[in-house]
Formats: structure tokens, sequence, C-alpha cells
DNA sequence: ATGGCGTAACCCTTACGA
């Protein structure tokens, strides 16, 4: 089983790519944030054809997450619960007896702000949900954009971001807190090349002199963790005509 | 301190992202 997470950031603009990555990359499930759309105008026909079905929290303009997946998507659930949010960002759904929870973590845009408070509260929401998803699903995986670069060496120049918003210490705590909770970077259970990133800023050249950040992840539960054979982030589609910002993270599984 | 780039919307100026 393939288990993707990718930000489009505009599934209106990226579904060609997201269509021809389906095909390229075998995926049985894909978790998509940024859809920035309306459920009303979500592609569902275009990825039946493609032979995936869908579910979609999504709203205008800003955030919106999905899974799509090549099985039945059993009990869905939208949002967290238990956390007042307009802003729609998380997702769950059990494909093949597997829980998938795709999230797209906000950005919180400078440390301190009250969006960065925000994040902070919805982080501990997010923990708090998976404590007890994990409790009824014991084969569970996190994934999504984080907005999390979890350590120094996911960050293309640690000394400019240190304390920065994305890599400060209490967000890089709320990380680790979800890896308390038993759950593994899926993408650190091997040898990676380093400075390998999953998103770029599209000023200043930034992908090509890969000056990146890893804030794009796969997190695993014990059961799966153990299942897992690969995990690795794809670069091509970050190099089409205009790309995402961020690049498809892969995990394969022995499930 | 700001803008750089890309996307969307009350669409040509502003908000937001990371």
């Amino acid at each position: 089983m393939k288990i993707a997470t990718w930000n489009v950031n505009s599934l209106k603009v990226r579904l060609p790519h997201v269509l021809d990555w389906l095909a390229t990359s075998q995926a049985d499930v894909l978790c998509l944030q940024e859809t920035k759309m309306e459920d009303k105008v979500f592609p569902y026909a275009e990825l039946e054809a493609a032979g995936y079905r869908a579910a979609h929290n999504g709203q205008k303009t800003y955030n919106g997450v999905a899974i799509l997946a090549r099985g039945v998507l059993d009990d869905v659930r939208w949002d967290i619960p238990a956390f007042a949010d307009e802003q729609k960002r998380v997702i769950a759904a059990t494909v093949n007896g597997v829980r998938i929870v795709c999230a797209y973590m906000p950005n919180g845009q400078a440390v301190g702000s009250d969006k960065y408070e925000y994040k902070l509260r919805w982080l501990a929401a997010l923990a708090g949900f998976l404590r007890e998803e994990l409790q009824r699903c014991p084969q569970l995986v996190l994934l999504g954009d984080y907005n999390i670069a979890p350590e120094d060496r996911d960050v293309h120049d640690p000394a400019a971001w240190k304390d920065q918003i994305l890599c400060s210490e209490p967000e890089r705590a709320a990380f680790r807190q979800f890896v308390g909770l038993g759950l593994a970077d899926a993408f650190r259970l091997f040898d990676q090349p380093e400075k390998t990133y999953s998103w770029w800023d599209y000023r200043q050249m930034g992908f090509r002199l890969n000056r990146g950040l890893r804030i794009d992840h796969i997190l695993l539960s014990a059961p799966l963790a153990a299942a897992c054979r690969a995990c690795v982030i794809d670069k091509a589609p970050r190099k089409l005509e205009r790309p995402s910002d961020h690049a498809p993270v892969l995990a394969t599984l022995e499930v």
C-alpha cells in the first residue's frame, strides 16, 4: 500500500499535476492540502475516472483537505472534534484497515502573533484527537503539511531560521508530542540524502538553489512503522510548469 | 523594513502563505 501527502496550493490549478502524479506514482492513497475550493466544485468525476474515490473538507479560497483512495473510504470524519474552528484543516477516513488522518496544520505567520497562538492551540487539540483515534485504530497514519521543520537538518539555513516560524521550539515540541503518542517519522526510518526538503519558496530561485524546508510529513503508528519499506520525497512535480511550492511525500507500506 | 512569487477574490488591489 502506497500512501502519500501533497500540499497542492489550489487543486483547481494543480489537478493536471495530481492526475499525472497518481498515474506515475501508483499511490493507493493521496492526501491533499490547500485545495482552496468548496465541496460543490471538487473534481470527483475526474478523480473517479482515474480510479480514485475521494472525501473532501473544503472551503472557498483558503485551506481545504482531501483524501483520495483507490478503495472504499470508511468512517469519514471532518475537523477536530471538540475544537471550534472555521478553517477546514482535517479529514480522516479508514482505507483498507488503515486509519488515515490528513491535516493541513496552521502556518502561524510569525512567532508570538495571534496566528501563532492559534497554531499552538490547534496542534494541542489535534494531539488530543489523535490520542483517541489511536485507541480506536492501532493502524494509523498522520500525514500532511505540518508547517513544522522538526530538526535543524530539515532546514537549508538553520542559523537564519533559528526560532523563526516553522522552526521555533514550541512548534518542534508539538511535533515531538505527536512522536510521543507512538508515531514515527517515516522519512527518518531510512537513510536519506542530506538536504532533502519538501517545500521551497517560489521567490528568489528557492528551488534551484535548494533553499527549502522539510515540513510535509508522514507519521506512522508502531504497527505501520514496522511495515514501512520506503519513504521518499518526489521532487519531480516541483520542476514542472506552474508547480505547487510543495513536493509530494510517499511511503510504501507492506499491508 | 520590504519585497521577492503565486493564488484567489467583493478581481487591478489586497490578504495570505511559509
